[in-house]
DNA sequence: TCGCGAGTGGAACACCCCGTCCGTTTCGGC
DNA sequence: GCCGAAACGGACGGGGTGTTCCACTCGCGA
């Protein structure tokens, strides 16, 4: 950690950026993270990391030089997915309706849930240590917090909706599980209709995103 | 599996009921069984065998000797809540008032789940194989299915409500951790309370149970 | 073209888990 | 008390996973 501290550090980096690799290098790690998110989105992050390594094509020893462990993959191949999720509650915040803005940030961070299920480990719990992830998340929330309160005021909200119910409904989304990821998807999408239905300051009867077959039993992804 | 079928069943059992086991065996096995109720509970069903053997201080073989298979274990320690389970809905179905048997169903069972990490993985999708489980589930279910179509006759259930639904709320409960037990069940009590509002016919404003701190970070149960 | 160091892959290490074997201990009928 | 069978626990095998070692390869500047 501490070496080459009296050097200058123009020529030797800890961790060198994708430009300073060798060709070979640089397109492997993009093979390897390619490979992360796919393989993450579809069966989780518990995959083996033999398993991403042996997909892209590479040694585990590649890989291991890329990302020095597994936290370190799982952090770098959420990055993206977790500033998408950032822009998402930005834009709610500045909608001139906070209502629809409130509404449209969850149902499209559950969505994003439904749609990868390592991106909810990643987001839910997997890496408390992970701190890039934990800074984002508090303003996130706090940002949030703010939203919620406006859409009170605007009449949209229920008065006793508070922000860990919004934590809460996350959750819940995220414990949906479905034989594949459309139908994981759509369930999801019915789930959260279900919530609006509930949370609103007014009552609303139009009609619901249509049911999904939940088998419970066996198979789910 | 067919040996001894010839003999006498009176004294060579495969398995010999608990009364037929010698005393230390006995207190053995019954041990055995709380603690993996207690620890399943508490942590789930991802603890090793071995520290259920060690908790409850005997060795590894004796664990094994009474339940031959990790499977064999859950199966056995969530014997009797599966039971209450479906003591649970007989009694909602029973009901006289259809739309009050689902609630209760819905609430009651939400909060065993809530109350016991373990159950909610022996009872979502843990062992597809424990036959035990799969078939009363289904004959759970389509007793909920009747009294899913009498709660929508007597006007208290949203007809566009289906079986389906339930077992997304239901999984969806699941999903709910917290911080401590006493904090997942008051988080899922007011969950449950919120989608009783969205499932209702009739609009009800009444007052919510409190809501519940998640942090959503870390140290979840 | 050449050389060197970054880069690589396969084997290996360390650890954890489920399940089994076997020599020893203990219950309980006589 | 005696003694045989039931019961016991520590050690072991097999498999899986995160991570590292090391001899070899190959991009790329000179």
């Amino acid at each position: 950690m501490t070496e080459h501290q009296s050097e200058a550090a123009a020529t030797t980096v800890a961790t060198p950026s994708p430009h300073e690799l060798r060709s070979d290098a640089r397109d492997n790690r993009d093979r390897i993270l390619q490979v992360a998110r796919t393989i993450f989105a579809e069966e989780g992050i518990d995959v083996p990391m033999r398993e991403v390594a042996r997909r892209a094509g590479v040694g585990p020893a590649t890989l291991y030089r890329r990302f020095p462990t597994k936290e370190a993959l799982v952090t770098e191949a959420f990055r993206e997915q977790m500033a998408a999720c950032n822009a998402l509650v930005d834009a709610a915040v500045a909608d001139p309706d906070p209502w629809r803005g409130l509404r449209t940030v969850i149902e499209q961070v559950s969505a994003m849930h439904a749609e990868d299920r390592g991106f909810t480990a990643a987001f839910v719990s997997a890496f408390p240590q992970a701190v890039d992830f934990a800074q984002e998340r508090s303003r996130a929330l706090q940002a949030l917090s703010g939203l919620i309160r406006r859409a009170k005021d605007a009449g949209g909200l229920r008065r006793d909706f508070v922000l860990d119910d919004l934590v809460m409904l996350i959750m819940a989304n995220s414990g949906i599980r479905a034989t594949s990821r459309e139908a994981a998807v759509a369930a999801s999408r019915r789930f959260v209709a279900l919530q609006l239905r509930s949370i609103s300051a007014r009552p609303n009867d139009g009609p619901l995103p249509p049911a999904v077959r939940l088998p419970l039993l066996a198979a789910l992804r």
